[in-house]
Formats: C-alpha cells, structure tokens, sequence
DNA sequence: TGTTATTATAACATTAAAAGTAACAGCAGA
DNA sequence: TCTGCTGTTACTTTTAATGTTATAATAACA
C-alpha cells in the first residue's frame, strides 16, 4: 500500500463518524474521497479486519466500533498495512560484499528508532481530535463566507 | 522516489568513504547495491546535488564533501528527493463536500509533526555511525567464521 | 597525441504496485 | 419478492521506479 493509503482511512473514519443519522453508502464516502465505490469498500475492509469498524452486508450503516477519543492515528495506521515501514531498508544488496552484506542489519536497527519515534506520535492523536478539527475548520470556513 | 533509496544512499557514501584508498568504479559500487553501474550513478549524482558528494566525470574518485561525522542521516533524507515526506496527505479529495474540503489541511498539520519527530531522529545519526557499525559487524561476522 | 577507461546524462523498455473498473453473488429491508 | 447495497474477485489502467542501452565528455596514461 501507499503511504497515502492512512491518509483516506482517516478520511473514512471521520466521514462515517461525522455522519452516524445520515446516509452512509459507498458510494457516498467514495464521492467525498473522490474515488470509486469499490475502492472506498476495499478500503473498509480494512478497517473492519483491523477492528475498527463495523458493516453489515446489504445495508448501507458503517459504524466505529469504538468511541473515536480511543482510536488513534497509530491504530489506523496499523490497518494500512501489516509490516510496511515508513522507511524501507534495502535487503537486496550484495552478499558478498562486506560493505553489502553488512549494512542492511545496521541501517535497520536505526530505521527501526526514527519508525519509533512517529508512531509515538501517531498514538497521541485520535479520530476524536481529527473531528474536532474538522468542525472548526468547517465552521471557520462558514464564517468567512458569512462575511 | 521510494522510500527504500535513502537505503541505497547511505549506502553508497558507507561505502565510498570505507574504500577511499580503493578502486571506485561506479561498476563496483552498482555491484555492492546488487544494481546496475547507470542506476548507482544517477544515485551519485543526487548526492552530489546534495552536496554530499563530489565526483569528477572521467575519474573513479568519488569523495564525501564532509567528515562522515558531519553528515547526517537527515542531509542524506534531504538528498532522496525533496519535498517527498513518509507520509502523504490525499489531497485529491472532494471540495464539494465538507469532510473532504477540510481533511487535508486538518491532517497536514499532524503529519507535520509526525515528520519533525521522525527528522529529529535521523538528525542524530551521523555516517561515522554507521561506518562504526559496519565495521564492527565485520569483525563480528569474521570471528564468527574463525570459530 | 591517441587510446582506453570512466563519468554524466538522456532515452527507452521493463517491472511492480496501486488505483480504477466492472461484474456478480449474497444479505437487508421494505 | 424486489430493490439497493455490500463483499469480493478479476481484470485493466496508470504511475513510479528500476533496468538497459547508448552517447558525449573528461581523465589518465602510454
């Protein structure tokens, strides 16, 4: 997956959240990611195999399985894809070469720190606080246009 | 770029630096990388951009600019490809409605900080690290094989 | 001053991953 | 039962990176 990929799972969880009384087809969450229906479905998908969201087949109600103050960024992350490191190390060097040989277990053990040091951040934002943004900003927008 | 060259990147500075007193073909170079002479010179090039690097066209003498102990693994990160951060905010979402319209702005501003986190971490690592890793990985995978 | 080795770079082909698209079986609800 | 929707699969398209080839320019040296 693409590191864009948390990017719209984030997108989706507000949307539905935001959107509980409302009408909540694919086709719908798709439109406002301006994508496809089936894209915006496989997306829920893994939301749902990472426990975060709930759908029934046939009826159009997603639903978060938590309250949005306890999921995190880092728990969404998560759902992007199992074992893909914002950094990737290159495995594919020459083995016969020391050099070669060598620096991917060195490089990994650094990669594996700065990987540390942002999910610690993803783990203090949650869907909660993304909303709350969202409504400022929506009502910040409202205001100028008022004006 | 991938996210893995910064990988290769590294590498190759690893590399010159640890061989200054040996051939520096882009030829051997391409070979520790398990890639071609084209590639790992295009590769040289960004880090000369970067300047990081120098290297005179005709002549098999790259040279690292700095110390290794003055290189950073984030001037490196920097030479990967600007403006390129490990986490992309999806920007082509629907402006019609209010979620998409305001979720780029709302999450650019904690993938922000989830970057300087990752930044400040790379900032600490320096290629004289890494080249002491290196070595002592050497050493340890030649008495290994002595036993 | 040639000759050879090498770099810098461009152009093109190949590959791989993500996204787009279409189709269809199965469930929900009226 | 009928309609709308989801879950899922298969296939196509797109895009980005890499692989590959070729060529002009420079360096080193006999």
């Amino acid at each position: 997956m693409a590191n864009n990929r948390l990017s719209d799972l984030l997108h989706i969880l507000v949307y539905i959240q935001m959107h509980q009384n409302q009408k909540l087809t694919s086709d719908l969450i798709a439109s406002s990611l301006n994508t496809n229906p089936s894209l915006a479905r496989r997306m829920m998908g893994q939301l749902r195999k990472a426990d975060l969201l709930e759908t029934t087949q046939g009826s159009a109600t997603p639903k978060l399985t938590k309250d949005p103050k306890d999921i995190t960024v880092f728990d969404v992350y998560l759902a992007t894809c199992p074992d893909s490191p914002l950094l990737k190390v290159d495995h594919n060097t020459s083995k016969e070469c020391q050099v070669g040989n060598a620096i991917p277990g060195v490089l990994n053990k650094y990669y594996l720190d700065i990987q540390s040091a942002a999910e610690a951040k993803m783990r203090h934002v949650t869907i909660q606080d993304l909303i709350n943004d969202v409504e400022m900003s929506i009502r910040h927008h409202l205001m100028v246009a008022e004006q």
